[in-house]
RNA sequence: GCGCCGGUAGCUCAGUGGAUAGAGCAUCAGUCUUCGGAACUGAGGGCCGGGGGUUCGAAUCCCUCCCGGCGCACCA
């Protein structure tokens, strides 16, 4: 019992620890009062502070089983419980919730071992698993909006939260970098710059999302270059060189925004784009072709899986293979999720895109599972986002010209920081270095646009607004910024080093904001958790927030600098916790703090 | 028509079958001799889309209807 105490690498530093202990503790204590074995006991956060700080309702599942009133099963259940190492005496209310409150020592011991580690009593995965996260996929000669920007906010956030929880992350690209729009460019390139097929230093189509335009329009008008258009696309795929060298030279032009792109938003990310499942197409069609899944309908080669129907109600196929012989994209994906399970050898897959394409992969994990290539210990999992809308709630079109380049987005992010940030530095008087204002506006402006994108559930559509995305104020990073700054600023003030401080069991609760500051300081690995599971990062917004409103009610309540000892130095411990805790929270979300605002 | 998402405060959204449904923004009223006011305190504002059901207990689960978005055969 006495262990509970004792810092034992991660067995006791958290909330999942205490919460597991809590719920064993239960199940004996049920099984000694009332005879039922293997009760799953729910521990709750108490619904309001003047019940304690959990409740287990445990008493009320069981009135019908054990066949008395549930206040008389909790008081059997209380008169077993075994809980004097952690907890102050269980109280019973209202129809027979039993409330439990921690006691100060435990919070005490285990925020010291917390705050002793660095990785804050975060266990590593038992069992660390090979992960393959799909995320950003932008479209080559197409310009990055704000849908590619949910996708490559989103993805990047869980795959750093499971480098963060121990596991081996291979984060893919699925660059949209191949079919039918090739043929039209590559055509449209021998038109207007043969030149550049021989000679790639000639090559200039200044943007690539005009040219784009441009080859679109001739195709849409001139029925001679449609033609050519598609006898491209099969000398593509059918790999004449000429054909490649294009191709690569289209590649290479738009790889170059991307990359401008991913280094603005600190991504890093390996590009393995549609284009290199290609040589691996014909194997998919084999094997479903052996195994006597396809079906020929109008010419098409298909898989039908039963749920899956089309809007006159007949079955909806998945199609293999086009009437003229081409693949299409089901395809593409059904070869990539044999290669990431045999190949990359993953036990995860997490594939991060528009909520639009939801059917599209149900039914492409349906036609997988019935070849037998996706095995029950494969988590292959799709991770959908809402649509970007318009103001007028309808989706935006990437045709219409009215969407907002994800480029300008970022721009108008950093002048709109600027502005805030002059405004402020103004009124309060202060004179800054324009290195330190360029440098702080950049850092606050792709915060807040990266912070606006994660904090709302991400199944929820998403109208676009310029102010809403750039706000600074409320539930937004500057805020969180902000909390970190002021741990940081008493640092400064005091001349404290919190590094002296490490190790030496400093933190002793005592107020009541104190109190309500450590609770939500342990949660840290439970929310964790809960993300690895349901992939909503919005989640550890929402712990960071509530983090940051406890720090300030905390800031406000209690003097640090000017308490006395031992109270001084605890709570410095507290604040350095909380900004270790805000930091590490943060970065997982792709953003990073700053010393001073 | 079928399927998938969604409907919670004026607006944007949280909410794990539990006690009195919560934040932010906006509005109004306060807090500056105290560690940085991008802060804090308080007020108003709700038939949780409607109706049934399950349950000791439902915003949450089931059924049904209404409204919105998206998808529904060779684009991705």
């Amino acid at each position: 019992m006495s262990t509970i105490f004792i810092s034992i690498g991660y067995n006791n530093a958290s909330m999942i620890a205490t919460l597991s202990l809590l719920r064993t503790r239960f199940q004996e204590a049920v099984a000694r009062a009332h005879g039922v074995d293997g009760v799953d006991v729910q521990v709750l956060p108490a619904s309001n502070p003047q019940f304690g700080d959990l409740q287990v309702n445990v008493a009320l599942q069981l009135a019908k089983a054990v066949g008395k009133p549930p206040r008389a099963i909790a008081e059997g259940i209380v008169a077993e419980l075994q809980l004097d190492d952690f907890c102050e005496t269980p109280t019973i209310a209202g129809p027979g919730f039993i409330n439990l409150k921690l006691k100060t020592s435990y919070l005490d011991a285990t925020l010291n071992a917390t705050y002793a580690d660095t990785r804050l009593g975060v266990a590593p995965a038992a069992q660390p698993l090979r992960t393959v996260v799909d995320f950003s996929g932008p479209n080559i000669a197409k310009e990055m909006h704000v849908g590619h920007l949910r996708s490559t906010i989103i993805g990047d956030s869980i795959a750093r939260i499971y480098e963060f929880l121990g596991h081996d992350v291979l984060r893919l690209n699925h660059v949209g970098d191949w079919g039918t729009q090739f043929g039209m460019l590559i055509a449209f390139l021998r038109d207007t710059q043969p030149s550049a097929l021989t000679d790639a230093s000639t090559l200039d189509i200044g943007d690539l999302v005009g040219f784009y335009k441009r080859a679109k329009l001739r195709f849409d008008t001139d029925d001679e270059f449609k033609e050519r258009a598609r006898r491209e696309v099969v000398k593509l795929q059918s790999g004449d060189p000429e054909s490649l060298f294009a191709w690569k030279l289209l590649c290479d032009q738009s790889r170059v925004a991307f990359e401008k792109i991913y280094q603005t938003l600190d991504i890093k990310i390996t590009e393995r784009g549609e284009s290199f499942y290609n040589p691996l197409l014909p194997a998919v069609v084999e094997d479903l072709e052996a195994q006597g899944l396809l079906t020929e309908s109008d010419g098409a080669l298909c898989v039908f899986v039963d749920g899956f129907m089309n809007k006159e109600g007949n079955p909806l196929p998945l199609i293999i293979r086009k009437t003229d012989g081409a693949y299409n994209y089901a395809t593409t994906d059904l070869a990539a999720v044999r290669y990431r399970i045999n190949e990359d050898h993953a036990k995860c897959v997490v594939i991060v895109t528009d909520i639009g394409q939801s059917d599209h992969f149900a039914q492409v994990f349906a036609v997988a599972r019935l070849a037998g290539w996706l095995p029950d210990d494969v988590r292959m999992v799709h991770v959908p986002f809402g649509l970007v809308q318009g103001e007028d709630g309808k989706k935006f079109k990437t045709r219409s010209g009215e969407t907002v380049k994800l480029s300008d987005l970022l721009d108008e992010a950093v002048v709109r920081a600027r502005a805030h940030l002059d405004e402020r530095l103004d009124s309060e008087g202060r004179e800054e270095t324009e290195e330190f204002k360029a440098d702080l506006a950049d850092k606050v402006g792709i915060a807040a646009v990266k912070y606006a994108d994660l904090s709302v559930n991400r199944g929820s559509n998403y109208v676009f607004s310029f102010d809403k995305m750039l706000a600074l104020q409320g539930n937004t990073a500057p805020y969180m910024l902000y909390a970190y700054v002021r741990v940081q600023g008493i640092a400064r003030k005091g001349d404290v080093d919190f590094a002296s401080l490490a190790g030496l069991d400093n933190i002793h609760i005592v107020e009541p904001s104190e109190r309500d500051l450590a609770k939500h300081l342990l949660e840290l690995d439970d929310v964790l958790a809960r993300i690895a599971e349901d992939f909503l990062p919005s989640r550890l917004c929402t712990y960071l927030f509530e983090l940051s409103q406890k720090f300030n009610h905390f800031y406000e309540n209690c003097p640090v600098l000017n308490a006395e000892e031992p109270t001084r130095t605890s709570r410095l411990a507290l604040a350095d916790l909380t900004a270790r805790t805000l930091q590490l929270g943060l970065s997982l979300l792709g953003i990073s703090t700053v010393d001073r605002l």
